[in-house]
DNA sequence: CCCTGAAATGACATATACGTAATATTACGG
DNA sequence: CCGTAATATTACGTATATGTCATTTCAGGG
């Protein structure tokens, strides 16, 4: 009934990630071993992430879910 | 096998969807009614939203996500 | 006391995130 | 061209978020 997902916002996630991947040299398997997330899946942008989930990726990345929000607002990824 | 959810992170997330609520009078009927979201299931700080679910509250209150998260992080909820 | 609105809790079905694995595709260095 | 690493894509089972509804608890006003 309700539209569970957000595409455009999945989509901006998913770019939000990559760059930070990008950023940091790491891969997807890399990141896998540390937090056993497929980020993959994630980077497709089909897949609707719990807060939780996101909340790991940000830890692997040394930064905090408003500093993930406010650079993929700012970027109107 | 590895832990789906952040016990801490979703009480923090459930106290400030509560405040945001009491600050604008808003009753868990209300965003219902505006949202198709239960609220009350959120706020007991058991369930580990998604981040379009989490994006249609922020905004139902007008905030963006890097605005809900920057002040859960302040108050260290 | 009642009554009412709000919140909290529970149950159940469905959709989907997540765990796990495999295969396919792409890009690059040799 | 080949081999390798990385990414992309797919499939399947399980756990759980979500949709829907009902019940219970609670606080305040009459």
């Amino acid at each position: 009934m309700t539209q569970i997902r957000d595409p455009q916002l999945l989509r901006q996630v998913a770019k939000r990630i990559k760059k930070l991947r990008a950023e940091n040299q790491v891969t997807q398997d890399m990141l896998f071993h540390k937090t056993n997330i497929h980020i993959g899946r994630v980077e497709s942008g089909k897949i609707n992430i719990s807060i939780s989930t996101l909340n790991s990726i940000c830890n692997y990345f040394d930064i905090s879910l408003s500093e993930f929000f406010f650079e993929l607002e700012e970027e109107k990824m």
